[in-house]
DNA sequence: CGAGTTTGACCGGCGC
DNA sequence: GCGCCGGTCAAACTCG
């Protein structure tokens, strides 16, 4: 029967109109079902009526309603049209108990009715019952999706707060880590205030209520910390153009004057020695990227001009200096020079702020620099043993037992990312960490990476921050298993690295230049692992 | 002609 | 004080 779907209609029309459509009855009412001699069915929106025969599975689904087998749904979606026992019935398939999506069947508007209750007389209510039951699925919809709406609202809600709990966690555990080290190593306690700040003024230039942080203290407010975070990383660019602005500011907001090497600069740390000395670091940390190319520069999406060139002593290679100009008066300068020992290895040393948006391409080499920079800057010391044993310093670096080294080389602290290492480390971001504690590279000073979009990970479990207050461990080593086993974020940060070999350009400065040899136009992860060498 | 590059001069820090 | 060195400036030059 219902060949084509369409002998069904109707029916019994003086029930049905004194039914409404939209409420909601049920299929299993016994009492009314044996009324009817013949029950057919209609679809209103399948366009494949011919599967809608009795005893398919839709049929079966009317039966499972009675159950409340959706009902019972996890997700309310605030439909609620299981009308069935008046002769309507709209079916809402909501949840997949298999797999937790989410599925919905509107087209699925059945109708029961009566065989015989179909007469000409009725054929015009038959449109006006269509029209009513269209717009009663319409509006059924309509609330659905709202609902759904709101839920996913609050969901984002959720997770945009959890994720601005991570990060003051992530970072205050990383300054922590480094203060107990520092500690431990060097006794220097009153080095701790001036560290903490630095920290947090990476994160954020601005002055702050709030001078010091204690991961584990869950009084702190969240809100306080997060906004600050929140702030940062809406501020124009990335963690290293705050750490320009810091400098900047300090420097009595004369962005011209920051300069990387500038002799002025070390005028100005020697000024006021004891005042200075907390900042010395921050304002003149250096982040060098070692990459094999043969092109004269690595692309990092910003356009540079050349301003001048110098020979370097030792290097029978010139460096050359560039300042961005992707705006007037940015500040963010660059030294390119090959390796004089490996002239494939070309070094790019960074220092400055962007004080303008970036590209993505830029943004993804500005936070990976900026990130070296923040890990550099919230470990640095005054002297260089404690720079340089940074597998002590940083003992959860996945390489760190086995090249991690910062140079301190006066009169600017620099760390370098070198990307020329081990061919077997092909995406070693992807590895797992050795310890679930562990801290990838990035995630010492990517708090702007963890928050943007691209690196969003739609894995990345809501944590409520009562939790982060009370057990911060416990949650940086959910996070961080989260984040490591997440193959986007792994992918994604592993393509903004790779954003670092691009592909050759003109020697306008804006642009991508050739890969290195070892790695041809592999969109991968530079053949390499990011470690840090010394300088 | 404007934008970018080249290149020698210049400046300041630092070591001897 | 002198010279070396790193970094910057700016005029000349090149290129599209």
């Amino acid at each position: 029967m219902d060949k084509q779907g369409r002998e069904l209609v109707f029916f019994h029309s003086g029930d049905f109109l004194r039914r409404n459509p939209g409420v909601a009855d049920h299929s299993n009412d016994s009492s009314s079902d044996h009324t009817r001699p013949i029950i057919k069915e209609v679809d209103f929106f399948s366009t494949d009526r011919t599967s809608e025969l009795p005893g398919t599975d839709q049929e079966k689904k009317i039966s499972t309603i009675g159950s409340s087998s959706l009902v019972d749904s996890s997700i309310n979606t605030g439909l609620n049209l299981l009308t069935s026992s008046s002769g309507i019935s709209i079916i809402a398939n909501i949840k997949n108990p298999d797999n937790n999506e989410v599925s919905f069947h509107f087209n699925t508007l059945r109708v029961f009715c009566v065989s015989d209750a179909i007469n000409s007389k009725d054929l015009g209510f038959l449109k006006q019952a269509d029209l009513a039951l269209q717009l009663s699925g319409l509006q059924g919809e309509l609330e659905r999706l709202h609902d759904e709406n709101k839920k996913l609202r609050s969901l984002l809600d959720q997770i945009t707060k959890s994720y601005k709990d991570l990060q003051v966690q992530l970072i205050m555990a990383t300054q922590k880590q480094t203060q107990g080290n520092r500690i431990e190593q060097k006794g220097e306690l009153n080095d701790t205030p001036g560290s903490i700040m630095s920290a947090q003024h990476l994160m954020d230039p601005r002055p702050r209520p709030s001078v010091t942080l204690d991961v584990n203290d869950p009084s702190i407010s969240d809100d306080k910390t997060q906004e600050v975070l929140v702030s940062s990383t809406n501020t124009v660019g990335t963690t290293s153009q705050m750490l320009g602005k810091r400098a900047s500011v300090e420097d009595g907001l004369d962005q011209t004057s920051q300069s990387w090497g500038s002799p002025k600069s070390p005028k100005l740390e020697h000024e006021k020695p004891d005042e200075q000395v907390p900042e010395v670091p921050f304002r003149k940390a250096r982040v060098s990227v070692r990459a094999r190319s043969d092109a004269p520069l690595i692309s990092d999406g910003c356009q540079w001009r050349k301003y001048g060139q110098k020979m370097a002593k030792g290097n029978p290679c010139p460096r050359a200096y560039y300042r961005c100009t992707m705006a007037v008066g940015c500040p963010v300068r660059k030294q390119v020079q090959r390796c004089a020992e490996d002239k494939t290895i070309l070094i790019t040393t960074y220092e400055g702020n962007h004080n303008h948006p970036l590209p993505p391409a830029a943004t993804a080499m500005a936070s990976t620099t900026s990130a070296a920079a923040a890990m550099l800057l919230s470990g640095s010391t005054t002297s260089k043993e404690g720079l340089s044993s940074s597998s002590s310093f940083y003992p959860s670096f996945p390489y760190a037992s086995t090249m991690a080294t910062l140079s301190a080389s006066a009169p600017f602290p620099t760390i370098t990312l070198d990307l020329t290492q081990g061919p077997n480390t092909t995406m070693p971001f992807h590895r797992t960490s050795p310890s679930p504690t562990t801290f990838p590279l990035p995630l010492h000073g990517f708090p702007q990476l963890l928050g943007h979009p691209m690196y969003a990970s739609p894995k990345l479990p809501a944590i409520p921050s009562v939790q982060l207050g009370q057990r911060h461990a416990s949650m940086v080593e959910t996070v961080t298993a989260a984040i490591a086993s997440d193959p986007n974020f792994t992918a994604a940060l592993a393509a903004a690295i790779s954003t670092f070999m691009g592909t050759p350009r003109s020697s306008d400065g804006a642009n991508n230049l050739n890969a290195p040899s070892g790695i041809p136009g592999s969109p991968q992860l530079p053949q390499s692992c990011t470690t840090f060498s010394t300088n």
